[in-house]
RNA sequence: GCACUUGUAGCUCAAUUGGAUAGAGCACCUGACUACGGAUCAGGAGGUUAGGGGUUCGACUCCCUUCAAGUGCACCA
């Protein structure tokens, strides 16, 4: 379009003799209860035509018609110019770009970006929340992707620290030597049994102790589980050999059951980091820190950052004996990353309770002069509620990971059952069309709404497989499909002969010209919904197509071919777009 | 208390980043299958964009203010 951008500049100037920067042209698609494909919005421009909107609007289209011989004809509606290009633009412009193998990737631009994401804790299994951070952080690895960077998935893993303890004191207490083979149970929901049953029988000691007149805040610092689990975490520290075996022991059931939910959820990481390895590192910047200026150090020996003239406050970098705090680890966590890999960009997925954190993070880094902390970004994210509120691991209130795709997948085999179109498949192919299916409909739920706001989950009410979608998109992939293997054999050459567009194939084209640009601003907004609410658009424009016009039984053998030649387009760009969101399109439904 | 985020149809979400009469889906009502796949399509009804002020040709979008919800403000991670 940046043709039609550069003539209006020109003549603007030939009108009205003003020169005008190109961004002031505001360009956009033409709404669809008017005529043509692209409006010029010519408000702005009065001030130097010295004329109304309207004749602005109609001098303006008049020379871009004599000019363009794409232009092919205009309107004008108040302070709106809207352009009608030629059937024969928006043929050329399928072949050239929809038509090439290439469409909907961009060349590698040759900057590297780091796509943080996932970081559980190893005291318990995923739940919702941790499923709304993957999808995010695996869809945006692959949005990157597909805009022209070369991509580094990682994952934080939480392995250490009092939390984790608590699951270990609570199974040595009380597991009996169980373990997921004897309890039947993955790993990682095993461990959770023993998180939550620390934490219960911690409640009836803080209960005990306040009984006897001691305050909540006292009773919750005395009570001899705590302190047990203090006792071990200083153990691990110092490197106690039955402490560390059994933290071994634990993690590896925990990893195991990871890794089968990860499978699940379709996403993976080119590099772990533990916390166990990174939890010393951050010193040295403390050090660095103090050389420049950008830290001091109050009496008591603890070090802080004044960040008081960004409205932000002072805040403790480094404990008064020399220990660290999360933000000593995470400045040096910032610096490993950045020395294991030189990226340009790093993207944090991690939810917006923590967007204080980040702020404070980045600002420091700033400060410190890292070249590499301006590609920083926290991508800040909405807590997944339920109507009861929010969810909490330790009171069970939790929406768990494993279980939620269990139920997806039970809910597809209904609904797909139900349709009764499934006779010619193995029970094989049953299985895997459920996953799809069921996993279609949660991920697309999950990532068609923009990753800033929460997100309200009922588990009473299924999640949706009609509408806007996951399963609608899927079904129209699979409609297509049909179509096409009807079809047998899609004659490109037959296809050339056409020329004479109706409106359903001219809005059709025009959408899929879209992608690229489409894709450029989910990557520059690190949004999947972005792309979720296009696909969406596409299904349904063209299911419009679909229901309006007749394909393989067309009037003639040049639409035929055309109009699958579109319908492949179609296909194969809701396939790409469905893969940047980490969902599979089935050919048959 | 201070800071940040959010508030759009009964419900779940959009709105090309300041542009036209604020659009979809679900639910509700009416139509379309001897079939290129009805998990679809066509249509109807549903709105003071939380309230109030301001900025301008033009505001859901920017500014101020009130209200509501959420989150954060540890020598926890």
């Amino acid at each position: 379009m940046n043709f039609i951008v550069a003539a209006t500049k020109k003549a603007i100037k030939h009108l009205y003799n003003t020169d005008i920067a190109a961004d002031d042209i505001n360009l956009q698609e033409t709404r669809k209860e008017f005529d043509g494909q692209v409006t010029i919005v010519t408000f702005p421009f009065t001030k130097f035509s010295k004329k109304s909107p309207e004749q602005t609007g109609n001098e303006i289209g008049a020379y871009l018609k004599d000019e363009l011989t794409e232009v092919s004809g205009f309107n004008v509606i108040k302070g709106f110019l809207n352009i009608s290009l030629s059937d024969d633009y928006w043929l050329d412009q399928l072949k050239e770009e929809v038509l090439s193998p290439g469409f909907g990737v961009f060349k590698p631009n040759g900057q590297k970006v780091m796509v943080e994401y996932s970081s559980p804790n190893t005291n318990k299994p995923l739940h919702l929340g941790h499923v709304r951070n993957n999808l995010l952080g695996f869809s945006v690895a692959e949005i990157l992707k597909a805009a022209g960077y070369e991509v580094i998935k990682t994952n934080l893993v939480n392995d250490r620290g009092i939390h984790i303890c608590k699951s270990m004191l609570a199974w040595q207490k009380w597991g009996d030597g169980e373990t997921p083979e004897l309890a039947c149970m993955k790993g990682d929901h095993l461990v959770g049994k023993y998180y939550v049953l620390f934490d219960r029988e911690y409640k009836v000691q803080i209960e005990a102790l306040k009984a006897k007149g001691q305050t909540e805040e006292e009773a919750k610092k005395n009570a001899p589980l705590i302190r047990e689990a203090q006792e071990m975490l200083q153990k691990w520290e110092a490197g106690d050999k039955q402490v560390i075996d059994l933290w071994k022991k634990m993690n590896a059931w925990v990893y195991t059951g990871f890794a089968e939910t990860y499978k699940n959820l379709g996403v993976s990481f080119d590099k772990f980091y533990y916390e166990s390895d990174t939890y010393i590192l951050g010193k040295d910047i403390i050090e660095e820190g103090l050389e420049k200026g950008v830290f001091f150090r109050k009496e008591d020996n603890s070090v802080w950052i004044d960040l008081t003239d960004e409205g932000l406050d002072q805040k403790l970098v480094l404990r008064s004996d020399g220990t660290s705090v999360y933000m000593t680890q995470d400045l040096g966590t910032a610096q490993l990353k950045y020395n294991d890999f030189h990226m340009d960009k790093s993207i944090y997925v991690v939810g917006n309770e923590q967007d204080y954190h980040f702020k404070v993070l980045f600002t420091i880094l700033k400060r410190l002069g890292k070249p590499w902390a301006e590609g920083l970004y926290h991508l800040s994210y909405g807590m997944v509620d339920l109507p009861s509120g929010k969810m909490k691991s330790r009171e069970g209130t939790v929406v768990d990971a494993d279980d939620l795709m269990d139920e997806m997948e039970q809910t597809a085999k209904e609904q797909t059952e139900a349709k009764g179109k499934l006779d010619s498949f193995s029970a094989a192919e049953k299985e895997r069309l459920f996953h799809i299916i069921g996993m279609g409909a949660l991920k697309y739920f999950l990532l068609k709404v923009d990753p800033k706001k929460r997100l309200l989950f009922d588990p009473n009410e299924s999640v949706d497989f009609d509408g806007h979608t996951g399963p609608f998109i899927q079904y129209t992939h699979a409609r297509i499909r049909s179509v096409l293997r009807k079809a047998a054999e899609i004659n490109a050459n037959a296809a050339k002969s056409y020329r004479q567009l109706v409106k359903e194939e001219r809005d059709l084209i025009v959408l899929l010209l879209r992608f690229p640009e489409i894709i450029k601003e989910s990557a520059k907004g690190y949004s999947p919904a972005v792309i979720a609410n296009y696909v969406y658009e596409l299904a349904k424009t063209y299911n419009k197509f679909y229901h309006q016009i007749s394909i393989l039984s067309a009037d003639d053998e040049p639409s035929r071919q055309f109009r699958l030649q579109l319908s492949d387009a179609a296909g194969k760009a809701i396939n790409k777009g469905m893969k940047l969101l980490g969902i599979e399109v089935p050919e048959r439904m």
